[in-house]
DNA sequence: TTTCAACTGGACACTACTGTACAGTACGCC
DNA sequence: GGCGTACTGTACAGTAGTGTCCAGTTGAAA
């Protein structure tokens, strides 16, 4: 939640300002997203706020570029450095996915991507880069061609939306589900045999 | 789109708010549903409105009615009447969702649903309908217990989402993967054999 | 000690939107 | 022809939000 560069709580500093609507964001939308609220939510006025935004198509864009940056590069990038063998790194994906509760802001930014192209074209990027670091996955799982790209799309899609789905069910089950899930995803769906396509 | 009763077109009707307010709700999310910005796109002016309802609070009631109604009790009828093997059910259920393009409905459904309590019942109402009728799919399959539990999640996730996060992609691969993706949902993974759990 | 960046609140003019009131109209029915 | 239903536009008072200007404060650095 800190910026990395230490600031000293003299005032409202660009970070509060944009945390705090991005948490307007999400839980009422992008049109929901006004200065003069967030100014109260922060129990101040909204001067201060046209110090560190332009106005407020600029605070939208810079929210904007905070999610991309903050849930998505951060988080792929924080996996990446493990590099743990695929089949604990498709479980650590999934407790990823939950334990940043990264449903709701995709819930926010998707819904908000359907009225703004530019929105639209980042959504798309970010979507894109989830897709890629599961394939890899499933590739090193020796999962190729069409399979491949379904188990890809079935995984990375099921787990974007679980948790605005199935947000208050019972744990012990979700745990056991979970466990035969990744067992789907890991056996190889051939008609004949149970062999991997290679 | 129509009502069922014969309306003359001598004014805007009931229906008509509705649909024009469902249509703000999914492009810019519940705030942006205006009483000044419907007349506006209706071309006439706002007193109409006080005649078919309350206030906005009245219309945004009306409106989550009218989508749990259009949008899902209407379609599963739907689909029940024909009585389908279930096989063949299951991929009807996923043309349908495409076709009726609900993925952008359940967005702007759910971010309301994040705010408001009452939405969030109506939504998790909605979900449990979906799910009970995929789950009695499975059953006719012969999946039992938390496998039957895990795939009626997974299919009933994945299809209510894929329209929002794989919306452009190249529809002759989408049918390609489709046909995959039943076949997976069909096979029994049992560890040992292929034989579904009875 | 001054200077500057990073703020603060207050005031202004403006637009968007709300709910209410009210008088008028166009159609269908007895 | 008159009545009721289903609207129509206009006007008013009030709130919420926008962007702009401006004068003041505060903490760190030079």
């Amino acid at each position: 939640m800190d910026s990395p560069d230490v600031k000293k709580n003299k005032g409202i500093s660009k970070d509060q300002w944009l945390v705090k609507a991005l948490e307007l964001l999400v839980s009422n939308g992008f049109e929901a997203v006004k200065i003069e609220r967030l100014a109260k939510l922060l129990g101040t006025s909204r001067s201060g706020f046209y110090w560190h935004f332009k106005n407020r198509q600029d605070l939208l864009q810079h929210l904007l570029d905070f999610w991309a940056l903050e849930y998505t590069s951060v988080l792929i990038d924080d996996l990446d450095i493990k590099k743990l063998p695929a089949d604990k790194r498709l479980l650590s994906v999934m407790k990823m996915i939950r334990d940043h509760k990264l449903a709701k802001y995709d819930l926010a930014m998707n819904a908000w991507a359907q009225v703004d192209p530019l929105v639209d074209e980042i959504v798309q990027r970010v979507v894109k880069m989830r897709l890629d670091f599961s394939r890899e996955i499933f590739v090193e799982l020796g999962f190729v061609g069409d399979e491949l790209e379904m188990r890809t799309r079935l995984f990375t899609c099921y787990h974007a939306w679980e948790g605005v789905m199935f947000a208050d069910a019972d744990q012990d089950k979700n745990l056991r589900l979970q466990t035969l899930r990744h067992k789907m995803f890991l056996t190889p769906s051939s008609s004949a045999g149970c062999g991997v396509q290679v």
